[in-house]
DNA sequence: CGTTTTTGACCGGCGC
DNA sequence: GCGCCGGTCAAAAACG
């Protein structure tokens, strides 16, 4: 609820140092973001839906947010293909990845993840799989859970009732659900990502003076859960990370939701149009098609909606300027240097680069570790602008899933 | 008044 | 078996 408020201070004023200047261009390498994914097999779509929230934005920060959401989204949308047709489709707006096959990617998406973009992004790297052990340097974070892959959603339930005791089940553990991890650099924690989110917990991280947070989406039936943390060094990166897939729609859509196909076709789509008003564009990641089981989705309705509200008086960049990156995405990145100019990135002190503001993601597949985020400062990898303006939005209606 | 945040305690897993 | 540690619960407080 605070919502972002206080971020949007923050926030406003990365906006208004350089309101202009990124805007237009965006280069990737202002938005260098880093992602990972890793994802396994399975995992196809832990993200849930990504929704734009209108009035988040307003506040001021709340443009960025609106990446979040898309991020989410093209998780599960994943499909290489689109995404990359989306980038190209929109030269302007997002110069850095392209990514000439759609099929590669996804191999890529699986595979090559953690190994092969590692040159150009570190971070990206880093987060995956390696990253962890690497991490210890940076944060760290912690390398104990696991990832999993597969999908298991439901079980989660177990029930809490006696509180934290477990009774049921022992066997299983607790299956791991897909996480995605996200670097985001703001100053504001909390990114709106369209759901509503309870906080119900805060623990300290070993090596960071920055507390991590436990958000659980307050749906009824929806067990999705977020956990948020800075990144020791670089307060200005926040790392979220999701755990398992919504089961409803965002809260805030009112309309706007597209599925894979559409997103692919939208996507395409829409981008001219984006040139004009700026709608938004997502970016899937991560997925391949379905085809390949590596990253099918299990039948995920993905939602997308994101809304738009122009208005925020620095709209361009909340309209504007999201980048997210996907796993695939940044293989993609690294593949193409010259694309990418990932190199950059982020440094602690984003004085190189005035868009900073807006916010890098880095998608990380929880796989291995849930820290997938590695520090962004180490490199990122590859950055993708994604704009929101809710072009995109389809309404599309899906009562599938369910898991859980 | 309902909802969310805060916060300390507790659990289960892991390493030693 | 013990301690560390991440993650979760739940009671109370804070908000709106
Ligand atoms: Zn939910």
């Amino acid at each position: 609820m605070e919502r972002a408020e206080d971020q949007s201070g923050k926030i406003d004023s990365l906006l208004m140092m350089n309101p202009s200047s990124f805007a237009d261009q965006i280069p990737a390498t202002s938005f260098t973001l880093s992602g990972l994914f890793d994802t396994p097999p399975f995992a196809a779509s832990p993200a849930p839906l990504p929704a734009s929230n209108s009035y988040d934005i307003d506040k001021s920060g709340g443009g960025s947010v609106l990446g979040f959401s898309d991020l989410l989204g093209f998780q599960d949308y994943c499909y290489g293909a689109s995404l990359f047709d989306l980038i190209q489709t929109s030269p302007p707006l997002a110069p850095v990845a392209m990514a000439p096959s759609p099929a590669s990617t996804i191999h890529e998406t699986s595979e090559v993840v953690n190994g092969p973009m590692t040159p150009n992004s570190s971070s990206i790297s880093m987060s995956s799989n390696e990253a962890a052990a690497a991490a210890n340097e940076e944060q760290s974070k912690d390398c104990q859970d696991i990832i999993g892959e597969n999908n298991g959603q439901e079980d989660q339930d177990r029930d809490k009732t006696k509180k934290q005791l477990k009774p049921k089940k022992k066997n299983q553990k607790k299956e791991k659900e897909p996480r995605f991890a996200f670097m985001t650099k703001s100053e504001v924690d909390h990114l709106d990502d369209g759901y509503r989110w309870r906080k119900y917990g805060q623990k300290a991280v070993k090596n960071s003076p920055f507390p991590r947070s436990y958000y659980r989406c307050t749906s009824p039936s929806c067990a999705v859960k977020k956990r948020v943390e800075r990144s020791s060094e670089d307060s200005t990166i926040v790392v979220t990370t999701y755990e398992g897939q919504h089961t409803h729609l965002s809260p805030v859509m009112a309309r706007g939701s597209i599925t894979n196909s559409l997103l692919h076709h939208h996507l395409e789509t829409t981008n001219p149009n984006n040139n004009n008003n700026a709608s938004n564009s997502c970016f899937v990641l991560g997925g391949s098609s379905p085809a390949p089981p590596s990253f099918a989705v299990p039948q995920q309705p993905l939602f997308h909606h994101n809304h738009h509200h122009s208005q925020s008086p620095s709209s361009l960049f909340n309209n504007n300027a999201t980048p997210v990156v996907p796993s695939a995405l940044s293989s993609f990145i690294d593949n193409n240097p010259s694309t990418a100019p990932s190199s950059h990135t982020p440094s602690p002190s984003l004085g190189p680069n005035p868009f900073f503001q807006q916010r890098h993601f880095c998608p990380s597949p929880a796989a291995d570790d849930q820290h997938a985020a590695a520090p962004a400062t180490a490199g990122g990898s590859s950055s993708c602008l994604m704009r929101d303006d809710g072009l995109l939005q389809d309404m599309i209606q899906r009562s599938d899933l369910k898991e859980e």
